[in-house]
DNA sequence: TTCTTGACCAGAT
DNA sequence: CATCTGGCCAAGA
């Protein structure tokens, strides 16, 4: 539960960002923080996606693991981050079911081309004010 | 209550 | 190249 009604606009934010990764796309932790208007809290994204809660019929979570797609979010190395065992498998393998290519290094680290599948919209907190119609793609 | 631990990141060493 | 550092702040011990 957040501890302030600021760290839950924070969560929201951070789960609605999220749903708007087009299928097929990741970005990275970072990048939804700077959509946000908060780049020093990359970290704070992911103890989001940390959060969010697993989807069970009759609760009244309006943001849960099936309505987010939590998977599309990596590091800003192109690389999925590890945790807990089988966490970031099974994170590769829901991307795969979306047509993303995972490689897999020697030593098991899951990889991602941010250059193919890298989804950078320049949209900034100040001209998502002006204009909301901003699109642009940051392609490598 | 305080202290430590993270699904992070960019810049400095 | 590899490591370290400071910043962030929710949870868990």
């Amino acid at each position: 539960m957040p501890r302030s009604d600021e760290a839950e606009w924070w969560f929201n934010a951070v789960y609605a960002a999220v749903q708007e990764i087009p299928h097929g796309k990741v970005t990275s932790y970072g990048h939804i923080a700077l959509l946000l208007g908060r780049p020093e809290r990359p970290r704070q994204v992911g103890i989001c996606l940390k959060r969010l809660p697993s989807f069970v019929a009759g609760t009244d979570h309006h943001f849960h693991d099936s309505n987010v797609p939590w998977q599309r979010v990596i590091n800003s190395k192109g690389m999925i981050s590890p945790r807990g065992p089988g966490g970031a498998t099974r994170q590769a393998a829901a991307l795969r079911r979306e047509g993303v290519t995972v490689r897999t290094g020697a030593l098991g680290e899951l990889t991602i081309d941010l250059g193919i599948y890298g989804w950078f919209p320049s949209m900034l907190p100040s001209e998502e004010a002006e204009n909301s119609e901003s699109e642009e793609e940051g392609d490598a």
